[in-house]
This record gives C-alpha cells, sequence and structure tokens, in this order.
DNA sequence: TGGGGATTT
C-alpha cells in the first residue's frame, strides 16, 4: 500500500527535494538552506566594526563564599561543562570590554552560555563588590531555574551567593551577589530605589522580546546611568548595564545606549535544515498534515512539533490526523498525537515531557508556548505554519478601547527561534509552509509591546514616581490617541482629576498591584461592605490562566456539573461561588497534617470533577493573600463581607468598570455606554444569549466579532449612579 | 457559539 492512497490530497509532496530513507537519491536542495551556514564560523565574542582600545582587566578578588557540599568529582564535572560552552572561549574579552564600557550590547545565539556564565564572569572579575549583579528575565520560571543552576555552578546553596527573586517567591539574603529576577520586579524595585542603588550591574535578558516592562525598565536604567555615571558625578556608585539579546534589534539597542559596543558570541545549536515550500498554501491545516505524514513515512525517527495559531486549529488538526493515522500499514510506527496550549489542564500538559514509546512517533501541537516558554524534548523535525495569534489593543477615544485576537503572520525572529526548536539534541529539519520570498518579506520582530497594550496601569505607575511617559526617554514612545484614551480612563476612574494630576485616590489604586480598573471595585468594595467577595472575584481575573476549563468533547458532561455553580446575575458571581467552592472542600478537617493532605486531595478532586483549572485557584489564592496586604496599608478591612447578597458586589465592580458597560438596544443587540460599538456577549460567558437591560464586562476581544468577556447583569440604574459615568456624561 | 503567550512592593 503506498503512501499516497493514503491521504486525500496528497497527490503533490509539499517538499520534494527531501530525502526518503527508501529512496536514497542524491540531496540536491533548491530552496531548503541551513541558516546555521551562514553564521561566523569564529569563535568566541567578535567586535563591532568600531574597535576601541582596551584598558587592562580590573584587578578585584572574588568575595569570599560560602561553599555548598558537593563531591569533588560532580564539582569538577560542573565546571569541565562551564569550560565547554562556546562563550567560555571569550571570557577575558567579555569582562575587559563590559568592565570598560558603560553599557555593553551582547547578541548571544541560544546555546552560547551567555545567560548562566556572563553574570558569574562578572562576578569572578570582582564587579559586585560594591553591589549586586541582577539579571532580568521576562518569564518566572526563567529567572528560578537560571539561579538554580548557576548557583550549582558557583558550589554554592540557593538564596546565597546566588538567588532569585520573583513574584510570591524569593530566595536572596544578604550575602546575595548574583540575583536572577523578572524584568516586572526590577521595574517595582524602582519605586522604592529610584537610582535601583543595590545594584552595580543590570543585565537585561531577552531584550529582543521587548515586553512592556523590558522597555520602562530600559528607560528608567538610561536615566539612571546619567544620574549615577553622569559627568561631573563623583561616580561613588556607577552603574553597568548589559543588554542581551538575540540577533535582530542589536543597532537599535546601541543607538539607544549612545552607540554602546556590541559584542557577539557565537552559539552551540546543532544544525538545522530549513526547508520552504516553492508555492504559498492556502489551507494550513492540510499544508501541516501532508507535510507530517511525508516526514513520518520517509524520515528517521525523531518527534515531530507543529506550530500552530490557537487551540482551534490544534484540536482540528488533531482529528484529522487521528483519522489518517489509524490508515497507515500496520508495520509504520504508531503516531502519538499531543496538543500542547496554555489552556490545557495542567496533567495533559505533562504528556509533551513523556519519553516517547520506542516504535512510534509524537507529533506535538503547540501554539507559541512552545517557541519560548516551554522546551520539548525529543524534538527533531519542525513544521511551521507560520502563523500565530497576536493580541493588540486599540485604545478608543472615550477611554476604552478593545482588544484583537487575530491570526497573523509570524516575524523573521519568530521563524528562527521556532526552527531552532528542532536543533535542541541533535541536527534537525525545518519545514516551513510558507515561500522563502514570504520569509524575506516578514518583519524583523515584533512590534515592542508597548505600542500593542493597554497604557492605564503603565501610565498611573509612573505617575506615582513622578514620571510622565511623554517624558520618558523610550526605545518606542506610544501615540498620543493611546496615552490620551489611557488618561481618560484614569479619570473616568478618579485616579487623576481634570488638570491630569494624580488624585489620592490613583496613589491608593496603584498601591494595589492590579489593573487600576480592578482596584477601584477594591477600594469602591470599602463603602460597600463587600471587600471579602471582591477580593475573591479581582484574585481570578489577576490569574495569569483562566478559571474553567473546556474539552470541546465533554461539553454537555462539563454543563452539567457547572450547573450548580452558575450564578443568574453572570459570570463574576460565578467565580466567585467557585472560588467558595472550592475553598470550602476539605477544610471541616483540616486540624492535622494527615488530614490536610486529605482535604488537598479532595479540593483536587473538586476542581477535576467541575473542570475548574485548580492552577488559576492557586494563583489566585497568592494574589488574594498579597491583596489582603495591600488593603492593611491602604487601612481597609479585608474581611469586611456582604454575605449573600449580590448587589454591592456589582456595584463595586460597576465602579472598576465604569466604562466597560452595555445597555440592551431595542433589537436585543447590547451597544456599550462608552462610544458606539455594538457589542456581542461571548459563546464561554454565563450570560450569553441572555437578554437583560444592563451589563458590565471585564474585556472586548475582537476575534470575528466584538466579543464581551466576563460579563454580568447590573441593575441600569447601577451607572446613572456612578460619578464617573454622570461626569463622562457632561 | 469560541479562548496566542507572559507579568506586578
Amino acid at each position: 500500500m503506498s503512501f499516497t492512497t493514503v491521504l486525500p490530497s496528497s497527490n503533490s509532496k509539499l517538499f520534494k527535494n527531501t530525502t526518503p530513507m527508501s529512496k536514497k537519491h542524491k540531496f540536491k536542495p533548491q530552496f531548503g538552506r541551513n541558516e546555521n551556514d551562514r553564521k561566523s564560523s569564529g569563535s568566541g565574542p567578535s567586535h563591532s566594526p568600531a574597535k576601541r582600545p582596551m584598558p587592562p582587566p580590573q584587578a578585584h578578588s572574588t568575595p569570599p563564599r560560602k561553599k555548598a557540599r558537593l563531591s569533588n568529582g560532580v564539582a569538577s564535572a560542573i565546571q569541565e561543562q562551564r569550560r565547554e560552552l562556546p562563550i567560555a572561549r571569550g571570557r577575558e574579552a567579555l569582562i575587559r570590554e563590559i568592565s570598560a564600557n558603560e553599557v555593553t550590547v551582547l547578541i548571544g545565539e541560544t546555546g552560547s552560555g551567555k545567560t548562566t556564565q556572563v553574570p558569574q564572569y562578572l562576578l569572578e572579575a570582582g564587579l559586585a563588590q560594591a553591589g549586586m549583579i541582577g539579571i532580568t528575565q521576562p518569564r518566572k520560571v526563567a529567572a528560578t531555574s537560571l539561579a538554580a543552576r548557576v548557583s550549582l555552578e558557583q558550589g554554592t546553596p540557593l538564596g546565597g551567593c546566588v538567588g532569585y527573586a520573583v513574584r510570591f517567591d524569593e530566595r536572596a539574603g544578604p550575602d546575595t551577589r548574583v540575583k536572577y529576577l523578572t524584568d516586572g520586579m526590577l521595574t517595582r524595585e524602582l519605586l522604592g530605589d529610584p537610582l535601583l542603588s543595590r545594584y552595580s550591574v543590570i543585565v537585561v535578558d531577552e531584550a529582543h522580546e521587548r515586553t512592556l516592562r523590558t522597555d520602562l525598565l530600559l528607560a528608567n536604567l538610561k536615566r539612571i546611568l546619567r544620574e549615577r555615571n553622569g559627568s561631573g558625578k563623583q561616580k561613588e556608585n556607577p552603574l553597568k548595564v548589559v543588554v542581551m539579546s538575540a540577533t535582530m534589534d542589536a543597532e537599535k539597542f546601541s543607538r539607544f545606549f549612545n552607540d554602546a559596543k556590541i559584542l557577539y558570541v557565537k552559539g552551540r545549536q546543532h544544525p538545522v535544515k530549513i526547508y520552504h515550500t516553492s508555492q504559498s498554501q492556502t489551507d494550513y491545516i492540510d499544508s501541516a498534515m501532508r507535510t507530517f505524514f511525508q516526514i513520518h513515512v520517509d524520515q528517521p525517527p525523531g518527534d515531530v512539533l507543529i506550530f500552530l495559531p490557537g487551540q482551534e486549529d490544534i484540536e482540528s488538526l488533531q482529528k484529522s490526523l487521528e483519522m489518517f493515522s489509524r490508515q497507515l500499514p500496520i508495520d509504520f510506527p504508531t503516531v502519538l498525537i499531543v496538543p500542547m496550549f496554555a489552556a490545557l489542564q495542567a496533567s495533559q500538559q505533562q504528556d509533551v515531557f513523556k519519553p516517547t514509546p520506542k516504535g512510534s512517533r509524537k507529533c506535538i501541537l503547540a501554539t507559541n508556548i512552545a517557541e519560548t516558554s516551554i522546551t520539548i524534548p525529543g524534538v527533531r523535525y519542525v513544521i511551521d505554519t507560520g502563523k500565530s495569534k497576536e493580541k493588540r489593543y486599540l485604545a478608543g477615544p472615550t477611554g476604552s478601547g478593545f482588544d484583537t485576537l487575530l491570526t497573523r503572520d509570524i516575524t523573521k525572529s519568530s521563524a528562527m527561534q521556532r526552527a531552532g526548536r528542532a536543533g535542541r539534541e541533535g541536527p534537525g529539519f525545518c519545514y516551513r509552509l510558507y515561500t522563502e520570498d514570504a520569509f524575506k518579506q516578514m518583519a524583523a520582530a515584533p512590534e515592542p509591546e508597548i505600542l500593542r497594550c493597554s497604557l492605564v496601569q503603565a501610565i498611573l505607575q509612573l505617575m506615582c514616581v513622578g514620571q510622565d511617559i511623554q517624558e520618558l526617554e523610550l526605545m518606542d514612545s506610544p501615540d498620543d490617541d493611546a496615552i490620551i484614551s489611557a488618561l481618560k480612563n484614569l479619570f473616568i476612574i478618579g485616579a487623576i482629576d481634570d488638570k491630569r494630576r494624580l488624585t489620592p485616590l490613583g496613589r491608593v489604586l496603584a498601591s494595589f498591584p492590579l489593573e487600576p480598573a480592578h482596584a477601584r471595585a477594591v477600594v469602591a468594595s470599602k463603602d460597600l461592605g463587600c471587600t471579602s467577595e471582591i477580593l475573591d472575584i479581582v484574585s481570578v481575573l489577576a490569574s495569569s490562566s483562566k478559571l474553567f476549563l473546556d474539552v470541546s468533547d465533554k461539553r454537555s458532561e462539563i454543563a452539567d456539573v457547572r450547573r450548580k455553580l452558575v450564578h443568574p446575575s453572570g459570570d463574576h458571581l460565578t467565580l466567585l461561588n467557585t472560588v467558595r467552592g472550592y475553598s470550602t472542600v476539605g477544610i471541616a478537617d483540616a486540624s492535622t497534617q494527615e488530614n490536610g493532605k486529605a482535604g488537598r486531595n479532595a479540593r483536587r478532586e473538586w476542581a477535576r470533577q467541575h473542570f475548574v483549572n485548580e492552577r488559576t485557584l492557586r494563583e489566585a489564592a497568592n494574589i488574594r493573600d498579597q491583596l489582603r496586604v495591600s488593603c492593611e496599608r491602604a487601612g481597609f478591612d479585608w474581611k469586611v463581607s456582604c454575605g449573600d447578597a449580590e448587589e454591592p458586589v456589582l456595584l463595586a465592580l460597576s465602579h472598576g468598570l465604569a466604562q466597560n458597560a452595555a445597555l440592551i438596544t431595542p433589537d436585543g443587540t447590547y451597544k456599550q455606554t462608552a462610544g458606539q460599538q455594538i457589542v456581542k456577549i461571548h459563546p464561554s460567558s454565563t450570560m450569553a444569549d441572555k437578554k437583560v437591560p444592563a451589563i458590565i464586562f471585564d474585556e472586548l476581544v475582537y476575534t470575528n466579532q466584538i466579543y464581551a468577556r466576563g460579563v454580568s447583569s447590573i441593575q441600569k440604574s447601577f451607572l446613572a449612579s456612578l460619578g464617573a459615568f454622570n461626569t463622562r456624561k457632561a
């Protein structure tokens, strides 16, 4: 039985020039290209064209450190590994350059070891004598795992010489010289220490990702450099900055920091052979499926990772792949299809990390989560559809706005990142389902987040430290329209007055680690006597993952068990019911350790039965604890509860979501009060298809229509009672 | 009838 008869539309293979195992014909690449081939073959850092005289290395001694107990054999093996990293050969040059320059831009390819080694080189060269070396990461898991690795390499316990700080978790102490932290955490430290005077060196890693927090941090670092190192200053406590990035934006970072020196470090990735299609594809799902089977039939063992935009595409491709795998001849390796996306249950996410059984081939269908956040072992083949979903906030003139969540072409840097996922353990292959021309036409890197997100929270926080976003020297400044929209929003919730001055209320709102709208609801709950309820609700809204899991093929079962949790007024009180339902399970007999464990098991089982994401509930509980502390500092009682009364809760939420309200129209559609937009209630809402006079909602998202998500029914009179609503009308 | 991915004293 020939493979081509299995598939409906596979008469022509997409990739004709790959080498089937069966026919060992000569390989003649037509459009395939190995990107590693064009990379420089030199090792160690090579320098940017403008060479400057190099000063002698500074003589410093390494501070004495407490050693962790490690056998000599293990310790020397670790040091041997360090010496074998590509960056090790450039150690002295790196120390010399970073010592000599105020700002250094370091371009390091994947696998160069820059993130673990540079801080240690600087430590060993004595650059952390006066203060710490701080290394920022966009993601928490990176900060914690890097700190663990580096403390092992230093032979000191975690939290000793090497530590980390991320939200809800800190392992750092008086001895800490090297601290890994999230960029958000360091931005927060700015509030209490505007000059970051505890740090001698700040290393900004993954700067190419251009997250909102990285950009705000870079702007502040530029200011701090002027203040701490500026001419005429005594330079008692100078700061050094190292910006680390993938290759794309090196010159831009360099220009931003007054033509800072650029250093390059070659990486150690296995070569990845890249193929493009000869013609552009109209149906990437079908193309992905045909390409997978082409690999499966022709190519040696190795798992396949397919990048897709979202859950819907993943599930649809999963069905097709399963259907056609069943028709494969019996002697073919079994196909094991594993989906991977953020909203997946934790237990199912674990499946991608399980070793592939002998005689089978794993096919992972993943979103962008596999591009940076997780690394899947065993992948040898990558299929890149060239698409991803991108969220972009469109600020409206009335202080409300909406997110678009649309499938778009990826960028060159994303395409290279995806390809690199095939070369982590050995030589790999990447099949791009787009032409080489299409690749060349892709944008170099994603637009910085600061140009794509709501600025409400960022502006409020900047105002609290006396900074004006329009005067701040950012790498990319947002449009005036986006700034004006955010200012209007801040005015509506009372955070600023009509002269754009921060109000006392605004300062209180900024003291909560929440979006200003949610913080406004918390403040409103004080007078309404429902702080306990509001904290339970906003802590879930502030969590990074969704509360309710959805498994498409169990839809009716899910609806049945959820019915008990659904509140007639909508999603916010349904959230509250869920948080409370979960937290009362297994509490009765938590008095002993044994019973405490039983309680945890009972709660896990409850979450499983109700298709509720326990990870979200645990994260929400952490956030709630943090919010309780914020409440105490702001001087109000977080325990105060309104019992079963729903009205105060909805009214408090309405204060925060004043600009996110809509009224029903005679034809049964909802029209927002801030603006003329017709909005539809999202199908995932408990309010979907319900007709009520007035609603508030958490957000608007445009996919194929403008949907309101997180919807509650409110009394129309609530809106009139909000000062903000009247102000806007006036 | 539909949910890219991070993050906060």
